[in-house]
RNA sequence: CGCGGGGUGGAGCAGCUGGUAGCUUACCGGGCUCAUAACCCGGACGUCGUAGGUCCGAAUCCUACCCCCGCAA
């Protein structure tokens, strides 16, 4: 079976790792451009590419796809069995869905309907989830709203998006191989998404920590994506917090002991557990305080 | 050459208008206490990122390099 894979972040290497160490034959990795990144605006390959290079494997790199008859061909020439993809970025246009004969699977990282498009794990997260998960599927011309294959699920609990990633991306590989030989014989389970049940997952930006919003709330918005806050005139960015109960006016430091630092918000209120300051490492809230002197009535944002 | 911050005992910081290093915490020992994450006394732990240079003498000044991080993309 002749697989071409597709796919750019980190999420999308360990897939292509399971499958090539299981012994599938990637013709071709598919990954987005390199561009120029972080300080020094270097261009740098993304995780996939990277990932590929080292395993010996082809890799394209095309700019544009709809339209790009030149890419297509390149597709078609290869006339793979199989398209796998994983977080690649782009939307695919039918001329490349069309290609193989197996047809075209992803893998979201959501439990399907719910949370269909680009940031799934965070908005999970953010929006207070007990559980998420991975769903296969076939993929279809709108977005994530193919037909699903398999699904496997696991608590979010207290888990940060960033740690979600790396299990998710874990669980995802195993459904894939074990899914793939099915999908190779046509007997892979097929179905329907209840389109009543869809919601969307739009990207997620840093966002500035809102303190009058209830301490549940923000807590949930910390662990899914960066978050930070003023913190006398510098920006603070709050990795981890807990709910605690207290109360005081929204955004004050109401309590500060040698390991927790506690912040009143618009309900309840937090304790923060991990941050960092501008050009400093991330840390635990202890070793923060250890040479930094913060005061009760201290007020961020 | 995108802008900027930083590398000092295990951890977080101060010192940086030059004279071999200080604070908080952790750690070890002892004391107080019914007890303690509280308090008191004592102790160990540092080639001050690396390599050169200036100087009688550098963590502190100069040069090059390495590494970490924030912004912006």
């Amino acid at each position: 079976m002749k697989i071409v894979y597709m796919g750019t972040p980190s999420f999308a290497v360990k897939p292509l790792e399971a499958m090539h160490e299981a012994g599938y034959d990637i013709e071709l990795v598919v990954a987005k451009a390199d561009r120029p990144k972080d300080r020094g605006k270097k261009m740098q390959s993304c995780e996939v590419k990277c990932c590929a290079e080292r395993l010996g494997i082809p890799v394209e790199t095309p700019e544009k796809i709809k339209g790009n008859e030149e890419f297509i061909q390149k597709i078609r020439d290869i006339n793979p069995d199989l398209i796998v993809v994983a977080a690649y970025g782009k939307i695919l246009p039918l001329d490349i869905l069309e290609i193989p004969r197996l047809g075209c699977v992803n893998i979201h990282g959501s439990l399907l309907p719910k949370y269909r498009g680009a940031a799934p794990i965070q908005r999970a997260v953010i929006n207070g989830e007990k559980e998420t998960g991975v769903t296969l599927m076939y993929m279809g011309e709108g977005m994530d709203t193919g037909d699903m294959i398999a699904k496997a699920k696991t608590e979010v609990g207290e888990k940060t998006a960033d740690e979600l990633f790396v299990e998710l991306c874990e669980i995802g590989s195993k459904l894939l191989l074990e899914y793939l030989p099915m999908i190779e014989n046509g007997t892979a389970p097929r179905e329907k998404q209840d389109d009543s049940q869809a919601t969307l997952a739009p990207m997620v930006f840093k966002e500035d920590i809102d303190w009058t919003k209830s301490a549940h709330e923000i807590a949930c918005l910390i662990r899914g994506t960066e978050c930070r806050t003023l913190y006398k005139g510098e920006v603070m960015k709050v990795h981890f917090a807990k709910e605690g109960s207290g109360s005081g006016t929204a955004g004050t430091v109401i309590s500060v002991t040698k390991k927790d630092v506690e912040v009143a918000c618009g309900e309840g209120s937090l304790f923060l557990k991990n941050v960092q300051l501008p050009g400093k490492k991330a840390m635990d809230i202890d070793a923060f305080l250890l040479g930094n002197k913060i005061e009760v009535g201290t007020v961020l944002g």
